[in-house]
DNA sequence: CGGCGACTTGATAAACTTCAAAATGCGTGG
DNA sequence: CCACGCATTTTGAAGTTTATCAAGTCGCCG
């Protein structure tokens, strides 16, 4: 099953509202009141698909809002000083992008869609007033900025650490965690981005990915058909990361 | 010039204010008005100093409380599952520890002292709380935890594309950086960490750390005298790094 | 159906780690 | 204040992992 056929998809018209939008257990609205959810929905403006390609927001452009994914996936990159891209996240449907823009008042990444990709955007200054009159709110985003901070450094600890075979292992997993939360399996999903682009995020060559990926299903721990993978022994994978950590969370990339 | 020599150490009792205090301008009272001072002031705990090696906390623990580093430095890391320490960040005075403590109401990392280190524990309920009354302060604290997010993207970018000796470039300057702004000199300071520390930080073997150090010193871009560390050409070591990403800013690690 | 990009696979090379050992620095107790 | 012992750092040699280069295959879109 595809990220991309979130059942909000076609349902969520450009005038859908954060009640009745599927992923509202997930984003922002959470532990909202009914009323306070209203006043919330009143900043968001739904924005029109993005297609496969299209950039949400370059690096530099000036901050202005934060966006939720609807639908769809985006990936978020750094243009380095020698002209390469380095990526530094994917964003499934409910995830918050552009929170790294609050400082500068200027994007310090660009994201661009991998797919066709929907997103709410919130006006940061609106969600900023708005945080102010509702607690929880702001609770709720500082909860939000405060799980990126920890999946950043589960990431370094990765990059820092971790051998191939636990890169890919690791990624794969996270994905099929973020999956199952959004309601699709755990074990069977397409994934939205290239070999050279999880290459790319896991500091690994495209080649390397690849070989890893044939090596996993030789072994039975994955059965890879192109972007679909299905994980056939995820207790052997989870054996590979090393599964919980401190807190009892399991060890997200 | 040490990290650990701050004009605040001594004159910084456990009485001392957020007015009065040097770090204010790089800290959270940074563009608040006197009295929102005065009443962040009131809730901040000035604690005992940290002898080396003291745990601030611990992984897992619950969280309570942000901590601002007034003198010293910490160590903030992550025990992964197979045993071994990750050294997620290394903290200054004026900087905030334990922001990624809010999700899931306990601190995912341990903070320890690498010398004598004294912080400023701020309740985190009452921060937020806080937060509420004044919006400048609730804009400051979106901002730092923002710029945390970036920063540790930049850190993901050096992990996951530099090599070993971009990786120590980068972290050299990137501490200069910081003294820079504290006030120190920006060429001539003393590392507060092991070699194994930094290694472990960039993801390097101790070994390799001590020869790109050492290679440096041949080639003239550094002196190393043990912990000691001066630049010799900042702007060899500059050009090493890649010295501005888009956003004017110097790439920060 | 053709063409092009994405993916796979193999061979080689480079970067870094690991292992080993010596040198240096540092704190402690006599 | 010095000497001892431990930890840190440095240096060298060998070994691994992963990147790079190259070539071929697959699959998709026009």
């Amino acid at each position: 099953m595809s990220i991309s056929s979130a059942p909000s998809r076609f349902s969520s018209k450009l005038t859908s509202q954060c009640q009745n939008c599927s992923l509202s257990a997930l984003c922002l609205p959470i532990a909202l009141a009914d009323e306070d959810i209203n006043k919330l929905d009143q900043i968001i403006e739904r924005k029109r698909p993005l297609k496969k390609g299209d950039i949400l927001f370059h690096q530099g452009q000036t901050f202005d809002s934060v966006f939720a994914v609807r639908s769809g996936t985006l990936k978020t990159f750094n243009i380095t000083a020698s002209g390469e891209e380095q990526i530094t996240g994917f964003y499934c449907p409910s995830e918050l992008v552009g929170l790294s823009g609050i400082d500068n008042n200027a994007y310090p990444i660009t994201a661009k869609a991998l797919e066709t990709t929907t997103v709410c955007e919130i006006p940061f200054s609106h969600l900023e007033n708005l945080s102010s009159q509702i607690p929880s709110l702001k609770h709720q985003l500082f909860r939000v900025m405060s799980r990126k901070i920890s999946d950043d450094q589960q990431m370094m600890v990765l990059l820092g650490k971790k051998n191939a075979d636990e890169k890919v292992a690791s990624f794969l997993l996270n994905l099929s965690t973020r999956f199952k939360k959004r309601g699709y399996s755990a074990t069977s999903f397409r994934l939205a981005m290239s070999r050279g682009e999880v290459g790319n995020y896991l500091g690994l060559a495209v080649e390397t990915v690849s070989r890893v990926m044939t090596r996993f299903q030789k072994n039975a721990l994955i059965e890879v058909d192109g972007k679909e993978i299905t994980i056939i022994n995820l207790a052997q994978m989870q054996k590979l990361v090393g599964i919980a950590d401190d807190c009892g969370r399991i060890a997200d990339i």
